[in-house]
DNA sequence: CTATCTGCAAACGTTTTGCATCTGT
DNA sequence: ACAGATGCAAAACGTTTGCAGATAG
């Protein structure tokens, strides 16, 4: 069941939660908040954005869900927590997931003292429905 | 003399034009609207956001000045169009320019037809400043 | 039982817009 | 001369907050 699946985040599981989690579950659409609200309204009515808001910021602390910053006017989400990169069209702006770990060294010069700890890369270019066009 | 400099930009170059493009001019602190604003108000009273808005938009158009999505909650603007990569930190959300050229190669079968054109690579980590504490 | 969550509405910060006036070319 | 810029205020947009009532653990 649903539920035993995500006992061990150690948040209160309420239904409006579960919906949430639901809809987050294996999503590849890197939602916002907005996408969540509307498909989650459609099984509670009453559902408000401060209980999405409050959710995502829950998931967010837990690790299960990651802020994107890929779009400038929204922040999306992405249920998927391993490393991983993104894949953005131009026009479409329809994003795909890349599983692929590159090394990508810094020289100490470079840095300016930094200390670097991780680093996401988005490639940009056009989907095939956009190329076509 | 500066005018001379933004001549080819085909853009009307105003008073207030000239301030933001002075001010924007080998700044490496990928300043908001808001810091772009603060400065130019200095020498303009009377300067107003629409205008710095306006003249980042035609900025952008003529690609002399790019966007950033670094930030989630207000977009920062980088009048350094060479190919150019950020390092973050956590912390402060100071940003240095990775002037490298990685070579990213993806595979035929990642991309789902994408023609990919592009990337840019956001390295995290923490600034000399921010580790000691 | 109580710490936490929900839903509503109001507030917030950033960005956009409409419009009358002004100005660079 | 006139296309396009300015400045102001209002509106729009996504996100956050305060609070009274509800509920999961």
């Amino acid at each position: 069941m649903v539920v035993e699946k995500y006992r061990d985040l150690h948040i209160k599981l309420t239904p409006q939660r579960l919906a949430i989690l639901n809809y987050l579950n294996g999503n590849k659409t890197h939602p916002s908040a907005e996408d969540i609200f509307r498909a989650v309204q459609k099984q509670f009515p009453t559902m408000s954005f401060a209980t999405v808001y409050n959710t995502l910021e829950a998931l967010k602390n837990k690790g299960t869900v990651q802020e994107l910053k890929i779009d400038p006017n929204k922040k999306r989400y992405d249920p998927d927590n391993t490393k991983h990169h993104h894949l953005i069209c131009h026009k479409c702006k329809n994003i795909i997931d890349i599983h692929k770990d590159f090394k990508l060294n810094l020289s100490e010069e470079m840095t300016e003292g930094f200390e670097v700890l991780g680093n996401s890369i988005e490639f940009y270019g056009l989907c095939q429905k956009c190329k076509k066009k």
